[in-house]
DNA sequence: TTGTAAGCGTTATCAC
DNA sequence: GTGATAACGCTTACAA
């Protein structure tokens, strides 16, 4: 076992100086055309590699970014992880990536583990229990701190930051607007509680439309599901839930739904109530995943280009990150001006499949 | 915005050295009780926390644990993932991805890029390139600079190191058992290419059950997928190919394949073809992801256990690398006289539901 | 009880 | 051309 090769070492068994191994390897021309030679010769047999943690230590920077998000198994979360990865391995950097698990605790615990010089930049996505709570104070202290945060698809306006968000709002449109095209009189939405900042405006989108096409919106057509993702059981549940709402509104001849999962149960449920799809029933879901190509029949859904989101929210971070590396070289102001922080937009696709007409 | 505080500025502030600066955050007795409670309050007040990559330089550890697999967006891995974050965290490591995207050239660049300093060792899966090119040369160099690797799932003999693996043998007969027991005479199996490890035994489990049973393996009722997962349309090929060997074989009564991907869709052209399941074929899958809970009719699989994996993957890691301490601080003897490496079997579950009798 | 100094692996500045 | 030195932030013998 040969531990890993120093400058140090090199210098010693070369009988330089470490500063001359140094200037060497990169091609100092300080340095004589042979000893270089020799250095490199040397530096390339065993296999020299420069020691990152030191470069960060003198760099005060360590190129790598921190990933923090509620939940790693999940389609959509794992999608926008690909995005970051792939842009910041182009431009040079590592991911390191943090789950909160959706708790309040475990994001700020993250956040500070990563903070004390692990990174240079975060990438997040806000915990549900942070939502609830509405306390955003460990963010804005990482912020001034001098950290840059990239908030994507759940982000929340009490922090200034740059942001990668899916038009929630008008994706939301189009699905509704696809199922009153196809004849859809009576449409539900199936959705989350409201402190879910994208279930809000989502529904948000859902009302737009249907007054859009002076179709007055129905409260009883309107499910708020309880997520407890993490209790057991919670399958039943929901599927108990969906299967009283449609008993007790049985003129419903589309369905919204805020997410995959829901859309995919309530496909199963007017399948069991002996409603078949999309004949009576016709259903839109929100979010591309694995589950809406597979189902029985494929379900139409709203693509949020979750790959997409993880590149750009990784280039903001990373420009950012180089701008101000630029701004230290020249004169540094103690007072920025006026900081623009940037919100990206992407657009929503409706991809649409065998649910609907 | 007030940038992270050092010991340096502590001491300069409060005109004490360095090193009782320090000396007192560590609560070190050689401070008087005065100085210790000043310094205390002032770090408090300033948020002090100590710079992770200069601990880092000094310890020589960075307590963070490198993950290097094939995909991100895929249930298994991202399963494994959160059962190594768990663990990691709780041990007090964090843990940095690299995404090889199942190329031999993106898991060598990964692994240089990650073992310079960056972690303090691996936890990965083989990308399917390096299986198929058979060189692990990388791996060994890593291994041999000392920096300690546990592989998972797809793992390989000819390198040294700490295993967890999935019975992927056992898990087949059992499903392959279950099928015989409720009356397939005629069960087919869908795989992939042998040099997926993991693959081949599960393809070696399939023949095993059924000579156990006394029944003769057909070759015909046997079809290898070669899987481009990456190219556009691979569904349709993916269903073409299964729909083309269910047609050449209109006796199979069951089949049994190697993950959901390809059991889902078997079952798909089964309904197209007016085949109803599970009365006139069964199928089984392996792999317990998102797809089999929501597919219709739910899929019986066989269970992986993927954050069990991950859970044990970074014990087995931490274990080593704190183990690697201790003998740092006692003498250390070049040679190492017979490293145990352990290999670690996951146990599957058959998860009956209802595309099964 | 407190401070000095060396060292972790690098790079950059400045002498020689 | 080459080398000594300081610095990044921290811990820890060892002095004082």
């Amino acid at each position: 076992m040969k531990r890993k090769v120093t400058l140090k070492q090199i210098a010693r068994e070369l009988d330089v100086s470490i500063s001359t191994v140094s200037k060497a390897l990169s091609n100092s021309k300080e340095i004589s055309e042979d000893t270089t030679q020799k250095i490199q010769a040397f530096a390339k047999l065993y296999n020299y590699r420069p020691n990152n943690i030191a470069l960060s230590l003198k760099n005060r920077k360590t190129k790598t970014i921190g990933i923090l998000i509620p939940e790693i198994v999940h389609h959509f979360f794992s999608t926008v992880i690909r995005g970051i990865e792939l842009v910041a391995n182009q431009r040079g950097y590592n991911v390191i990536v943090g789950l909160s698990n959706e708790s309040f605790t475990k994001e700020i615990i993250n956040m500070e583990m990563l903070a004390n010089g692990s990174i240079d930049g975060f990438i997040l996505s806000i915990s549900k229990e942070t939502l609830l709570k509405q306390d955003y104070h460990h963010f804005n202290a990482t912020i001034s701190q001098g950290m840059p945060i990239v908030m994507f698809d759940r982000v929340v306006s009490e922090v200034d930051c740059d942001k990668v968000i899916v038009d929630d709002f008008s994706g939301s449109i189009k699905a509704v607007k696809k199922l009153i095209s196809t004849g859809c009189k009576h449409i539900a939405l199936i959705t989350t509680m409201d402190y879910v900042s994208v279930g809000k405006l989502r529904t948000q989108g859902y009302l737009e439309a249907l007054q859009d096409s002076k179709i007055t919106p129905d409260a009883n057509l309107i499910l708020k599901v309880e997520d407890a993702l993490n209790v057991e059981g919670h399958l039943d549940i929901l599927e108990n839930e969906i299967e009283q709402f449609f008993k007790s509104n049985a003129k419903i001849d589309g369905v919204f739904a805020v997410n995959e999962l829901y859309a995919v149960t309530a496909m199963k449920v007017a399948r069991k109530l002996g409603l078949s799809i999309p004949e009576h029933i016709q259903v839109i879901g929100f979010t591309d995943g694995v589950l809406s190509k597979h189902a029985t029949p494929s379900l139409t859904t709203v693509s949020q280009h979750g790959q997409k989101m993880g590149e750009q929210a990784a280039h903001l971070l990373i420009d950012r990150l180089e701008l101000q590396d630029d701004k230290n070289d020249d004169f540094m102001l103690d007072e920025e001006p006026n900081e623009q922080f940037k919100t990206i937009v992407i657009e929503t696709d409706l991809i649409e499949r065998d649910s609907t007409r």
